[in-house]
RNA sequence: GCGGAAGUAGCUCAAUUGGUAGAGCUUUAGCCUUCCAAGCUAAAGGUUGCGGGUUCGAGCCCCGUCUUCCGCUCCA
């Protein structure tokens, strides 16, 4: 009998990358020139299997629902966007790293922190001489206390040449501010500081045949501002009423400074996002419904529920009133696989701003207009593929052999079934050439008549093939085959005719989404 | 970006003190085979990540660089 091989953690991890590669599904991005960091090509089947994932959630949301619609926008949009969103400030962090304690931080918040460390100081001061004298004034002791004005006149000082330093985008006068201040690091207690360097977090491109600073565009940072910029559009044209959502799925570009863990971390990836549009004050309940929803899209693939958790983030983004993740349990450890977040209407309220448009529904029965609150829903695709391989991938020992399978859900499989001659004489091929041309239609189909019947088997186990049809010596006489089951290794036996219909039911992304 | 470890065939790994780059699996072609990685024959696959240096001679030693994994850090 069977037993299982239990992997986890890093073994598990690295298994799952090598498998990977060795089976057609994700290669290191331009691998021949040694690659590109955290950038990653799919292959044959992952690509496949990319694209069933795609479809399972469009379908879900797009299909299952009569107020949510689709779009697919640009990867560029007008530079003004990420002003808006606020993404051209908070993706914009100068950063300094202490040599002795290897620890980095952002150099404008140790020249805060040291502004504030002064008025602390002035702040004594005042405390102080408020115990000293009776009818004491302040504002007077501020203006005349040569001690305090010392110290606003340093603190004033500071603040303008960083105010300047910041504007001017020059980093060595923000590194010389902190040298003059002295300003030491909290762990190690030494001055010893590299340069500041400034990590932007979009991609920059130029835009137009001239490159100067007015034509530099970005990459999109997350796929959202798409939707928010077409919120009118999509709700005038598509005669949308709120609450209503709009999802799309793309590419988007994050300049980590730290990108790792295989495709869990890349600098170009893939988001599945769904904005929804709802009345102000109902916002909450719209959160909890889609978290209860989307955790439940995820159940349905059929993993253990133990691998799924939520997780509310307690220190909340600029945009959100609520945000959780659900975590997935990866190879190492719990990690973000899908954000629900309620941006109440902080997007579209900046875009009216800076767009000078208004963005606002009409809502009849309330005779009003408003701009309405946004709860979003935003996986991560690659994330999802990761989840999926890791869940799916084991190795078992079946007759002191280790089988390894990927146990995927047959609707995402790359492949939907293999048609496998059991020998290649006797006219098996050609009833398996025929059956293979009727299967084609449903999705990625295997012709394989190479080695043994148990090697191929083995072969689509480790793709996460789920039915494997062998044409045996019993079809030449009764017109039945073996469907042999990728999980349990069982077979059963059906007529040809019944074949086309038995892998479609079983393998259809439709049927899953009947399960929801 | 810092620190640690690593990089040799598609995959997993060898290669004595610095002395001719190898094996298993996989792949391809064929033989044999009637249900779970069987056997036989043959073939393919490498500028040892890349670039320098030391040496009569470098996969091995030194320097640089790229990539990956781990730990920090970062993740609106």
């Amino acid at each position: 009998m069977s037993q299982n091989h239990i992997l986890q953690g890093e073994d598990l991890f690295k298994k799952i990358i090598s498998h990977s590669k060795e089976y057609a599904f994700i290669y290191p991005s331009s691998e021949i020139y040694d690659g590109l960091s955290a950038v990653y090509d799919y292959g044959a089947y992952g690509a496949e299997l990319k694209n069933n994932i795609r479809a399972y959630w469009w379908q879900a949301m797009t299909y299952l629902h009569q107020n949510i619609v689709g779009i697919d926008a640009a990867i560029f949009m007008h530079p003004t966007t990420w002003k808006a969103s606020g993404h051209v400030d908070a993706f914009n962090d100068p950063l300094i790293d202490n040599k002795d304690s290897k620890k980095r931080y952002r150099a404008d918040v140790l020249i805060e922190e040291y502004i504030a460390k002064l008025q602390d100081k002035i702040q004594k001061e005042i405390d102080k001489a408020r115990k000293r004298f009776e009818n004491f004034d302040e504002q007077l002791f501020r203006n005349t206390n040569p001690r305090v004005k010392e110290i606003q006149e340093k603190i004033h000082q500071i603040e303008s040449r960083f105010k300047k330093a910041l504007e001017d985008n020059h980093l060595d006068e923000i590194k010389q501010i902190i040298l003059d201040c002295e300003i030491v690091c909290p762990v190690s207690g030494t001055k010893n500081w590299t340069d500041v360097r400034q990590f932007n977090l979009m991609f920059a491109t130029q835009m137009g045949s001239v490159s100067d600073e007015a034509n530099t565009i970005y990459l999109r940072p997350e796929t959202a501002q798409g939707i928010f910029v077409n919120f009118l559009n999509v709700q005038k044209t598509a005669r949308m009423k709120i609450p209503f959502g709009i999802a799309q799925t793309g590419k988007a570009f994050r300049n980590e400074i730290v990108a790792r863990q295989f495709i869990f971390r890349m600098r170009e990836f893939e988001q599945m996002e769904m904005q929804f549009f709802v009345k102000p004050g109902t916002e909450m309940e719209w959160y909890e419904y889609w978290k209860e929803a989307r955790l439940k899209w995820h159940l349905n693939l059929g993993f253990t529920p133990d691998k799924y958790r939520f997780k509310d983030h307690t220190k909340l983004a600029h945009y959100a009133n609520a945000a959780c993740d659900i975590e997935f349990q990866f190879p190492f450890g719990f990690k973000e696989l899908e954000g629900i977040h309620s941006r109440t209407d902080f997007d579209l309220s900046n875009h009216e701003k800076y767009s000078g448009k208004k963005l606002q529904y009409f809502d009849v029965e309330e005779n009003k207009s408003y701009v309405p609150y946004v709860v979003e829903t935003s996986v991560g695709l690659d994330r999802l593929f990761l989840a999926i391989l890791s869940a799916g991938y084991k190795e078992e020992m079946v007759e002191n052999e280790i089988r390894t399978v990927l146990s995927i859900p047959p609707a995402l499989a790359p492949v939907k079934a293999a048609v496998l001659p059991l020998v290649k004489k006797d006219g098996m091929p050609e009833i398996a050439e025929k059956l293979w041309n009727e299967l084609k239609y449903i999705g990625k189909i295997i012709y394989d008549d190479k080695d043994s019947v148990g090697r191929r088997y083995r072969r689509q186990d480790a793709i996460g093939t789920p039915y494997c049809i062998t044409i045996d010596n019993q079809t030449l006489q009764d017109e039945t085959v073996t469907i042999r089951h990728r999980d349990t290794m069982e077979q059963i036996r059906l007529p040809l005719n019944k074949v086309y219909n038995y892998i479609e039911q079983n393998t259809s992304i439709t049927e899953l989404l009947k399960k929801l």
